[in-house]
DNA sequence: AGCAACATTAGAGTATAGTGTATGGTTGAC
DNA sequence: GTCAACCATACACTATACTCTAATGTTGCT
């Protein structure tokens, strides 16, 4: 498919895409056969790889971080690990992320009992 | 007390408090006895809204979104419902983030044993 | 052939959240 | 009084993640 199909199967513009082609983060490529045109053909793993990079930009992770995480699902760079050891590592950092999310809620907790006992 | 010892405190520079205190998140006063200089002084609530900024700011949430929680909590410019409205949504983000972080760890998850059956 | 709708590249511009650098005044210990 | 350590303001610069604009080429329908 072409950038225009994948941007309406995925909810992002054809900007954002190419941007995060430019990241490294995908990878469309252009079919040698036809000489009149440089179009980008996009497959259906390019539409689940943009499916988690939203996901995983809306926990917070970076385009780096996120580009960690694809290399080591699809890319032969890393050994087998290598790419257990980055995706632990995720791991981790999501924990920390949760943790520091109940605590937040404890002290937002906090805050609306100061609101209503009038101690703020 | 003096932007240095605040700084030592919460281990925010001298520089990001001070932009802290431009976007409206904190408060300095300037000791008006005092006409040789323009220092600002700062008190314990201060330390504790810095702490406060800090965690807020790494589960995710913007300077600006920071600055609504600490007006729900320490400004006379809401009414309580209002108060109570503002910290309710940010408690509702609270949980969407955390739905969305236990969806990654899913999905990493399955990386991961995708990595180790050499599905990819 | 004409034209809308699509494609590409390249470079500039925006928002957020700082960080750096310069300039100049103040305080306090010696 | 001088000097290091501190304070303030202001403007420039950086990084991240887009978003816009412009220029230009291609495709497909009529």
């Amino acid at each position: 498919m072409l950038i225009n199909e994948l941007s309406k199967k995925t909810g992002l513009s054809p900007h954002t895409i190419r941007f995060y082609e430019k990241s490294g983060l995908i990878e469309g490529k252009q079919n040698e056969a036809v000489k009149s045109n440089n179009y980008f053909h996009y497959d259906e793993v390019t539409v689940e790889k943009l499916e988690f990079i939203s996901d995983a930009k809306s926990v917070g992770f970076t385009i780096k971080e996120i580009g960690q995480m694809i290399d080591a699902w699809y890319k032969q760079k890393y050994t087998k690990e290598q790419k257990l050891e980055i995706l632990d590592d995720k791991l981790i950092s999501l924990e920390q992320k949760m943790k520091e999310i109940k605590e937040m809620k404890k002290q937002i907790l906090q805050f609306k009992e100061d609101v209503v006992n009038d101690r703020c």
